[in-house]
DNA sequence: CTAATCCTTCCCGTCACGGGAAGGTCAAGC
DNA sequence: GCTTGACCTTCCCGTGACGGGAAGGATTAG
């Protein structure tokens, strides 16, 4: 399989592929023309990587569910602890942008939102009498 | 005012504050030794900036935040379609995070998470039964 | 033979800075 | 006057996870 096929069969770009071969992840063979050759494991590994990639994980932790998945003796213990530890990771993400909306929606609540050049969106923002602070 | 106590002032490192200059988001005067001479205005600009960034908004964003904050003739309706499209964009994330939350939090609650092998979140990623695709 | 479509590597750009080097300046203390 | 230390300056490289595009070789269809 040339790359284009694998990038169709996987849905990642081709210089998605290019860069994981390149930060080793997959190690695809090479033919005697130069172009790399994928085999049907390749394109399972670069399946599994879209979709975890899909799923939040970092390339770092890809990296580490591709070794934890190629690893017949693993503990599903460790797998759990990397996805939970994730989990988590978003649900700060998610509680830093809940933060910032419930902010600024007040801010935004306030305004009039017409012609005229009052606005407390702006006078939050420069520190005005609001609350306005992102500090987290 | 040097650039440390602006820094101090404004709750930002100084790296962003000269980062800031360079891409003409402050315009501070200079010394005859070179040194930043930050006014008042700067500080108060500064401030303005952490805010924002705090709340989300690009750098982009801010930059026409800050245009509308220095417009005496702004309509707070310009000002509230940047915050609203800022609100959404953020909505947007919040989904997405949700989404792969769900999916995640799905595998991980069928996986044992002992010293056996065997991993539905694996084989979930590795594209078996489950539903793990994080496609938006 | 040509044209189109692949493939390759290489390098720069993204976004919003952070780290650190090399070197100039300033204020305090001796 | 001299040193010490804390400042300041610019410059350049690194981040994460690729995308865009150039320059050039390979393959395939007609």
């Amino acid at each position: 399989m040339n790359i284009k096929d694998v990038a169709e069969r996987s849905g990642l770009p081709a210089k998605t592929i290019r860069y994981y071969e390149e930060i080793g992840l997959i190690r695809p063979l090479r033919g005697a023309n130069g172009y790399r050759a994928f085999r049907e494991s390749d394109l399972h590994k670069l399946s599994f990587l879209g979709r975890a990639r899909g799923l939040g994980f970092t390339i770092e932790e890809c990296r580490r569910l591709l070794a934890l998945y190629e690893d017949r003796g693993r503990a599903s213990a460790d797998v759990k602890a990397l996805a939970e530890a994730h989990l988590q990771d978003m649900e700060v993400k998610i509680a830093e942008l809940r933060a910032m909306q419930a902010t600024l929606r007040d801010l935004v609540d306030h305004c009039a939102g017409d012609q005229r050049p009052d606005c407390p969106i702006l006078t939050g923002l420069a520190g005005g009498k609001g609350k306005a602070a992102g500090c987290h």
